[in-house]
DNA sequence: AATACGCGCAACTGCTACTGTTACAAAATA
DNA sequence: TATTTTGTAACAGTAGCAGTTGCGCGTATT
């Protein structure tokens, strides 16, 4: 994967949190079973905390954890707390030196707001325990 | 930008052939209008004419034409001839190891879907007639 | 036929973004 | 105090993309 891998890291650590939601998980113990290394689990987890979806302490026992209940985050909150975005939006500081520039951006623009919108829509009809699996395995569980 | 480059240009260009579609245009005037390199045009272009939207031909009177009405080309037509996709979807050959894969990727794939729809949708109500702009400026017009 | 013109294509070079890795400081606990 | 775990900065490796150069091929002009 390339855009999608700190999506997936998120969400798939999401849904094991949404079985167990005390208990507190390492950045270490997430990474080895995500296959990838502690420091880019925490840098994800980062913008998650950031975004008041995690809590993550320092110390003994230390940790990650949940900082409400999983009912309560949808994966809207997950691809909103990374800043993914579909179209690249923002700061559009570019020139529109001929009225075919113009034209087109208008258009596509707006075709990519909406659809922008759509999936928002379609994200917080799930949330994380929709995608906790069923089986136990994985992580200590 | 970085992902919309290539459309971008694309669709710069297509917007101006609306205008006057009997018109041929070589490579390197669109270059010089688009501010890029003649190569980069005839790679994008090349998409193009291989999805059935532009002709090309070689020598003296040589350039790069539409191969039919610009009323029967849309925003979808483009974005599909360049193998943009919102979603890498295609070849999932990944091991989903563990259930909460197993779910994530399901939820999310089917949202991706749809709202891929929704997009070709929402793009194939819109020809290139629509983004030509007014003015009269740019490339001999 | 010879020449000029424009596309087609391959190869190479930066540039950018991202993941992965190492190292170290700060906080919390035994 | 010593240990554990997060927070963060810095750097290497990788992949994708725009840009560039060079050359071959087809086509129109002369």
């Amino acid at each position: 994967m390339k855009r999608n891998s700190r999506l997936s890291l998120a969400l798939h650590t999401l849904g094991h949190m949404a079985r167990d939601p005390e208990q507190t998980r390492k950045s270490a113990d997430i990474a080895a079973h995500a296959g990838t290394n502690p420091v880019v689990v925490r840098r994800v987890l980062g913008s998650l905390r950031e975004a008041g979806l995690l809590v993550s302490e320092s110390g003994h026992a230390g940790g990650w954890r949940l900082a409400r209940a999983p009912q309560q985050i949808t994966l809207a909150d997950v691809y909103l707390a990374l800043d993914e975005r579909l179209v690249a939006p923002q700061a559009d500081t570019e020139e529109h030196n001929c009225s075919v520039e113009h034209a087109l951006h208008a258009r596509v623009s707006k075709v990519m707001a909406e659809v922008e919108q759509t999936l928002l829509a379609k994200l917080s009809e799930t949330n994380i325990l929709a995608i906790r699996g069923s089986a136990d395995e994985g992580m200590g569980e």
